[in-house]
DNA sequence: GGTTCCGTTAGGGTG
DNA sequence: CACCCTAGCGGAACC
């Protein structure tokens, strides 16, 4: 990976055509030969080239460094007018394990599923992925009281979160307006707004343990 | 913009769950709050956050830095094993112009308003982007049998396109009931299932010419 | 603010 | 290799 800190201006020509007038910004170049030109907002580069490149150097008239990038039906043009820093960066170590899906959230619900009235001896499981009419539950339980609980089940609750449930509450009263409805979040992590956010809109929250993997409600059978 | 090296692992919990094992990766913290994890390849980041976040420090038992970027809906925990080297860059001067791009699909659209009756002798252009009462339709021409036709036009026209097209039709239908109406889709590229339901549908297709750019209806007035 | 639709869509899976 | 569909789609324009 090798990283310039430049004021810089490029030309792009393929897919479309684009020009980027000059400023200071960072230029990414990676094994691959993907190249992609990063300004100060968003994640999106400003400008890229996708696949694998050639790089050629060659000087204006004036004497700036301008890097060429060309691959089959694209060229991206960057003029160098000034480089203030210059980073190679290279892991040491095999490749890049990559990125992973995180399957906790769906066994997180399964396990709450199973071990539900331990967390809490007032609630009994209905049903899990429960049509509320407006978006899917994570879990549907019943109150001691007599209400419906639709419970969401996340890793990490932010504040969206609250939305989330009230949305389902919303829906459950109008499909099943005779019983009486409440909204819980089960995480494992709340986050602070969340908290607040979901005492003031009545909404309940459910703290996981960080150890619930090992936690059980009939461990193992006991061999007779 | 921040830049940080280091070996890093991180997991995201928002619009899907993720994980990314421990390496050494690039961070990128842009003044807006974006957060991008760059690997060693690809022009695309690995994990990201794309709007406001908020960035909170913590540590873990065994003493390793933790950045959570908080926004909304969205959580992406960063765990800094090792740092290697960490840059802040940031512009002097005022702000940056950005790129003024040729949208292929808009530039094509103009194109094709001033080609119209080149490409096929039968049409002439009538307006660009005309309301049809269900969404707005690229270009609505007139054909020679008094048909008027709207024309939406694709770089590349998956099946979907017909769809849209018979949208605008049916609109179009019930807003100048007096006239013949006929959809035509016009594209460089017309996937072979789109060109079956159009032929289906009786939607009409126009394939563009590749090298469009260079031709045009009026090349230069010829100098006196 | 919600919805629609484009993107230099990119990238993965399948035939 | 081509074609298909999906995306943590993102982002912009329009309603």
């Amino acid at each position: 990976m090798h990283i310039v800190l430049a004021n810089l201006s490029a030309v792009y020509s393929g897919r479309g055509n684009s020009i980027l007038p000059p400023y200071d910004r960072m230029l990414l170049i990676k094994e691959d030969g993907s190249v992609s030109i990063h300004g100060d907002k968003g994640f999106k580069p400003m400008n890229y080239m996708v696949s694998k490149t050639e790089k050629t150097e060659s000087y204006t008239e004036t004497g700036e460094l301008v890097w060429t990038f060309d691959s089959r039906n694209e060229s991206l043009k960057v003029v160098l007018h000034k480089v203030y820093e210059e980073i190679t960066f290279r892991s040491e170590e095999g490749t890049d394990p990559g990125v992973s899906a995180d399957t906790t959230e769906k066994d997180l619900q399964s396990w709450l599923a199973e071990n539900l009235t331990r967390i809490d001896e007032n609630l009994s499981f209905i049903e899990r992925e429960y049509q509320t009419g407006d978006g899917t539950v994570d879990i549907l339980a019943e109150h001691s009281n007599g209400a419906l609980v639709a419970i969401e089940v996340k890793r990490v609750a932010p504040m969206g979160t609250v939305g989330q449930v009230l949305r389902y509450t919303d829906a459950l009263k109008e499909k099943i307006p005779s019983r009486r409805i409440e909204g819980t979040i089960a995480a494992l992590e709340i986050k602070d707004k969340t908290r607040t956010l979901a005492k003031k809109k009545g909404v309940s929250l459910m703290e996981l343990p960080e150890d619930w993997r090992e936690s059980q409600d009939s461990p193992d059978a006991p061999e007779s």
